[in-house]
DNA sequence: TAGATTGTTAATCGATTAACAATC
DNA sequence: TAGATTGTTAATCGATTAACAATC
């Protein structure tokens, strides 16, 4: 059973940065590579390299390196990025837009086969091509398609209710763009996507380098 | 000076997710927060709350908690919110406009002051109600601002060319959408925010729970 | 073969967790 | 005071780095 066979956390956000390095490689026409030009195109230590790529396949060849194509599908399997994941997308904002537009998740597996929101000035409307219903369809929807996972990209005040919507729908995976912290029975994944934290670190950063503020604090 | 009483890099990915809870429990008219309540709202354990928190202030009080108040702006400070951090950001798509049009981040100190774009058909137009440049602009005008912040959510194929120019003009942070891994030198520092990463993690984790696919491979 | 690079072990490093005396 | 909660130390845990025999 799979899921014994546990991954530690670090490799496993490091294993997508070295599957798009691969993709990148394979259509720069390459055929192999070492775990060093892996390293040094994503940032990362060759020995950590040759590790975490250990975890889901032995076949490099010492003196050579990891053939590119074996490899690439070996990792898009081990990610489960072959399979089609159904997806429904619950706020129509202009983050909603961007996600929904974006062709290159479809690459990672991803369809949004919904669209929903809460406003009656959208709701009708379509968002890159798909009709945007509203919310209060969402848990017949997701359950009738047997959606496994949730985009929420609303408001963070709204963002709870999505959340446990959600998950009496049956959905077992959501992608948080909202600015809160869902509560959600563990069985359930959340990935939240936090932008402004993510921001908040660069600012830190910023403020250390600057000699001004520095002086003045 | 700052900066040698460096920071754990988990701590200072978590202090942000206080930060947020901490403004929302003052919303909430609290006043006082314990570990074990800031925990439970943010996922963390207590003692590591407490330990994070110790980084930056010791001013809890045993019995009663952290006053919101005060380590709320505390933490602005630390992180450098109460600074305005001038930004250009390049890529007028979808998703620059979410950013440029998201009035949340103005919290957090950012202020995009210039847009740019290599589309002639966007060029002249507006983002935002921030007038669209041609990315030629782009290193005169960081450097004449003392712009130190960029925002770059291009395709991949130019992201690099983006983050050259930005480089040479001065700038010190990349917040880097698109799905690539910077070349920079090693005093700019580079923030990935990768989306189809987090995209990846999640189908991960869907396809370990699904019981048809694992019976199949 | 000689050179390069892997897979893996052992050593180091750092972060999390548990526990508790100090203190509000 | 009694109850609650902090700050901090010590113990545990896990991840990274270094090194090298095996092997292409």
């Amino acid at each position: 059973m799979a899921g014994l066979v546990s991954i530690p956390k670090p490799t496993l956000e490091r294993l997508p940065v070295y599957y798009r390095v691969l993709v990148q490689c394979r259509e720069a026409g390459m055929q192999y590579v070492s775990s060093s030009e892996l390293g040094r195109r994503s940032g990362f230590d060759n020995a950590q390299v040759r590790k975490d790529l250990n975890h889901i396949w032995s076949g490099g060849r010492p003196g050579l390196g990891y053939e590119i194509d074996k490899l690439t599908s070996c990792l898009a399997d081990f990610l489960g990025l072959h399979n089609t994941t159904d997806a429904a997308l619950v706020g129509a904002g202009r983050l909603g837009a961007a996600l929904a537009g974006y062709q290159g998740f479809a690459g990672y597996g991803l369809n949004i086969v919904a669209v929903f929101d809460s406003d009656p000035e959208k709701i009708g409307g379509t968002l890159s091509e798909r009709p945007i219903l509203s919310v209060d369809k969402l848990a017949d929807i997701a359950e009738r398609l047997g959606i496994r996972m949730g985009i929420i990209t609303v408001p963070a005040k709204a963002a709870q209710a999505v959340a446990d919507t959600m998950v009496s729908a049956g959905v077992q995976a959501i992608w948080n763009f909202a600015p809160v912290c869902l509560q959600v029975p563990k069985n359930v994944l959340v990935r939240n996507e936090d932008l402004a934290a993510g921001l908040a670190t660069l600012s830190y950063h910023l403020k250390e380098l600057d000699p001004l503020t520095n002086a003045m604090s």
